[in-house]
DNA sequence: CGGCATCCACATGGATACTG
DNA sequence: CAGTATCCATGTGGATGCCG
């Protein structure tokens, strides 16, 4: 087996703690899927949260380095998300969790 | 890039569900460690948590089947707890996520 | 349209004491 | 020692409305 010494520091905890919440879990698959995507269109695609409710879990995602944020000027305001490029390397580990996950 | 189709039905939201919390990730971090660990000495090594919450949140791994709990009949009671088998082919992808977290 | 400000409900975690 | 029962504090998510 092997040496899981890593998790001394709990980076473990800390991941966790970023990725998951009620509606983080399901932006990072609408991320996945479109790379970059409209704020209005995001929520569309999650009718269940409530406007503040998203904004602050993107913010959250922003401050961590799991998403970034693109504003293009003008009126109406447009605003993309799209994944942190050290977010789509850890990729694989999310789809082993999402495999995983099915089981339970 | 690969194709993340997978997240669709959000098993990643279920995993992370499941692993997250304020406790859950320090537990992991122990049995991964120790592979079969007494309720005491586990619950010793993290003397912030009450026992009520510890046992709790064991408690709910157990039905999530990421941990195990095993029984030797006696008094005192002895009690100990290790990972699940389903749970030890998921350290790679726990390892990803310790390096990742150590970055934020 | 994107983002804030309020106010609020409820689940989760916590302190403590008790039992077999 | 392992587990339960109470009671309680607080943070996270939620409904709604306003503003540039």
């Amino acid at each position: 087996m092997m040496n899981y010494t890593a998790f001394e520091d709990c980076g473990l905890k800390r991941s966790l703690d970023i990725l998951s919440g009620k509606w983080k879990p399901l932006i990072l698959y609408h991320l996945f899927h479109e790379k970059e995507i409209r704020f209005i269109r995001l929520w569309r695609k999650m009718p269940r949260v409530s406007k503040k409710v998203l904004l602050e879990q993107l913010q959250q995602m922003q401050e961590h380095r799991v998403i970034e944020r693109i504003e293009r000027k003008g009126f109406p305001p447009e605003v993309y998300y799209r994944l942190h490029r050290d977010t789509e390397w850890l990729g694989p580990a999310l789809q082993m969790l999402e495999h995983w996950g099915k089981g339970r």
